[in-house]
DNA sequence: CTAAAACCTCAACCAAGCTTTAGGTAAAGA
DNA sequence: TCTTTACCTAAAGCTTGGTTGAGGTTTTAG
């Protein structure tokens, strides 16, 4: 009896791949460069795929519509068990993860907005003098030059921006 | 009597600006051949720079915060008026343009987000099967390739998500 | 007056994420 | 079989948003 992992081993061709995936040939060589996707070869030495690229395809996408790096969605994907097919909670799991990944996003744009939101009011945006473009009051030093934006206090402190200057 | 425009021409150098807008002086010499910002020169060929500078590069960067192209920045200043340094009305009106701008990537994320969400039920994510990932019977074919969740609908569809593949 | 600091231009380089090109092999169909 | 289509590799090229470096000039401080 043969393992399943060996049974149904390598099915889709580079071609196929690419259009089912829409996406380029030359994208999914780039991406087995860089270790988000896997082929074997057949005995011609052309690539062929398992049926889940296709899923992780779909993953790497759906990360990039997140604005996540490939080196990241790398990361992530590396979750997923090499030992056997991914199934339906290793996919599902992977789903609430980006889905954190989002939300963090969503707030990140949220206090973007109150941010911009409070400067309307004083007509300002001005450098020194305004808490959104630069807060080091509240910010302070951090180790590796912390950002703007990404402490939510700061949303706050926009409500009472005067400017000074032009 | 000299006009106002005549009488406070430039004033900053590029050292001051770098130093107050916290940018090195390369980025403003970078953002000036991208004709984002403006400079005038001495009589020893050195920059400078009119006071606004500081508030168009506050512009800059927050656009950058927000995920904008330098090139829809630069668009976007564009509609600052030349004839005279812009007031504070017209960054209030630059502002709330940012804001409205900010509104649609926020209402982009949610979309994803609403997706990821829906696809988690069935652990899904898949290329063809799933609304997430293919949704050509909501997008249909549009003249230049629209992309996935530009459009509202697809949120929706997504939480009826099945999975027929791995 | 002199030396250091600031400035100038132009060109090269970086990272990410791909695409394009060139030169050659494999597979598929009439 | 023959020809077209698909595929292979390696290297170079592209865009965005800058940074770095070389070689030379201007300003400023002592």
């Amino acid at each position: 009896m043969t393992l399943a992992s060996e049974r149904d081993e390598p099915r889709l061709s580079v071609g196929e791949v690419a259009k089912r995936a829409d996406v380029a040939v030359s994208t999914l060589h780039f991406y087995e460069t860089k270790g988000l996707i896997r082929s074997w070869r057949n005995a011609g030495n052309q690539r062929r795929y398992k049926k889940d690229v296709l899923r992780r395809i779909a993953v790497i996408k759906a990360g990039q519509k997140m604005g996540i790096s490939l080196i990241e969605i790398k990361e992530t994907l590396s979750t997923l068990p090499e030992s056997r097919t991914p199934n339906k909670d290793d996919w599902a799991r992977m789903s609430r993860f980006w889905q954190a990944q989002l939300d963090e996003k969503i707030a990140y744009m949220m206090r973007v907005r109150e941010m911009v939101d409070g400067c309307i009011g004083c007509g300002c945006l001005s450098m020194k003098s305004c808490p959104m473009y630069n807060p080091e009051d509240i910010v302070a030093k951090e180790a590796n030059g912390a950002v703007w934006l990404d402490h939510p206090e700061q949303a706050k402190v926009a409500k009472n921006c005067y400017d000074s200057q032009n």
